[in-house]
DNA sequence: TATGAAACGCGCAATATCCATCACAAACAA
DNA sequence: TTGTTTGTGATGGATATTGCGCGTTTCATA
């Protein structure tokens, strides 16, 4: 039994049933349970299948982007990190909003507030706060990414220029307490740079694996930021260079 | 019985019946009733059920949008009218997609094309078409409507007047053979002019209560289209009026 | 409108699953 | 033989799911 027979037999059998668990194909083909859930990454890489907790099931017709997945992520976090974010916001106030997995959650918990001026380059943070009581939506304009459906580019940026924001919320790609805040693409950063100064205090969201990680692009320092939002105390060391520059550290619970 | 399986057997349940129970869900299922909540939620986060008081039901009918409540009416004549004004477009093409509940038809049957450089002030025209193969969409900037998630105004006629486009595809609030073209707002009617100016082909879908009404703002004659779809055979002086401008006139069945 | 019962949502703790990492063994090349 | 690569199993911490308790909200009926 080799490992290209046996994702064979993985496909087959989520072809014939359905869904298919992860002991129940580890007993039938005799192998532990984590060999086959590399053969499941394997083939959920591929598109061949879908991974759902505990198992396998047929690909999602409604191909299943790389960032709804994400949203899927550590849920609890985000919600958490995303109501101490809110909070931090009074209804009329003018804010921006990053498109970003966390971002989403907090549009999704400003939604209580209102009257509020939002630009944002999301479609989806866009949909989400407009019809709130009394807001008024901006929306960023330039190529749209079909991932998350939302909008980089020069174009953008000009169009958040235009503003001058109460609070700018941002997600990140990392964040480092010496280096600073990391994204992983260009453009993302560029934008974000954009909104940090066109806002008079920038409000990052974090969930506490983006501090044990490095992304490519350097954007920003700490001193350029005022607050970070994060779901976890972050060790006593991390905490202090943070708040030695001067950024607010507020850990929700 | 993972978290998957018993979240289809919900949709399966609602689809088939109207109405669930969270007691009866809870018990044919075998888990508790806070887990089938907890499901539902999820579920009716992605608009797949709408939750109500004590289970829940089919997507919501109710607490819909005037936008929303229009994409239901006459679906049959529209589909038809997308199909027929899809047909007009080859891949590669750059298109010029208006908001609207027509257009929002012919953006879903556009689809099938591929490679197309598609501009559009509608979020919803672009999320359809942006992950479809080879496409690039360019999403216009400005205030987000909450009716139909479209923006308008100055900023996005000037993101539009970026682009020369092969073909535009209008919505309109009215059509008579005489007056043109009528929207029932000015913003909807400057930005219209401006797709029109910019594209070599303008396409009007228009149902064919289109041409039994009249809207406030007349933003175009005639002579500056060259292509109506609609679903109906027009009365002969209609037609005639309309053929006589040198405007091709396209019944779909 | 008032009131009791049902339904709801949140937080907690227990359990199951996931994933990064290391260790080991077989296959293969030098 | 020796070293490298590849596939598999095992381990432990992180994450996800679930059922239950409890205070709050909503609904139906008086």
């Amino acid at each position: 039994m080799h490992a290209t027979e046996r994702q064979n037999a993985i496909v087959a059998a989520v072809e014939s049933t359905g869904v298919a668990g992860i002991a129940d194909l580890a007993a039938s083909l005799g192998v532990s349970d984590e060999t086959i859930r590399r053969d499941i990454r394997y083939l959920a890489g591929r598109g061949l299948v879908r991974k759902v907790h505990g198992g396998v099931a047929l690909p999602d017709p409604l191909r299943e982007t790389a960032f709804r997945q994400r949203m899927g992520e550590r849920t609890q976090a985000k919600r958490a990190i995303a109501r101490a974010a809110a909070a931090l916001i009074a209804p009329g106030e003018t804010v921006i909003l990053d498109t970003g997995t966390t971002t989403a959650y907090v549009a999704q918990a400003m939604t209580e507030l209102r009257d509020l001026l939002v630009v944002t380059n999301s479609t989806d943070i866009a949909r989400t706060l407009a019809g709130g009581q009394g807001n008024r939506v901006y929306m960023a304009c330039g190529e749209l990414r079909a991932d998350d459906g939302a909008v980089l580019g020069h174009h953008a940026i000009s169009y958040v220029r235009q503003f001058q924001a109460h609070s700018a919320i941002l997600s990140i790609g990392a964040l480092d307490p010496l280096i600073g805040l990391m994204d992983h693409h260009v453009a993302e950063a560029d934008f974000s740079t954009a909104v940090i100064a066109h806002a008079e205090r920038a409000i990052v969201v974090a969930d506490h694996t983006k501090f044990a990680r490095r992304a490519p692009v350097r954007f920003a320092g700490l001193d350029q930021i005022d607050v970070v939002v994060t779901d976890r105390a972050l060790p006593r060391e991390a905490a202090d260079a943070i708040e030695a520059a001067g950024v607010t550290l507020v850990v929700a619970d």
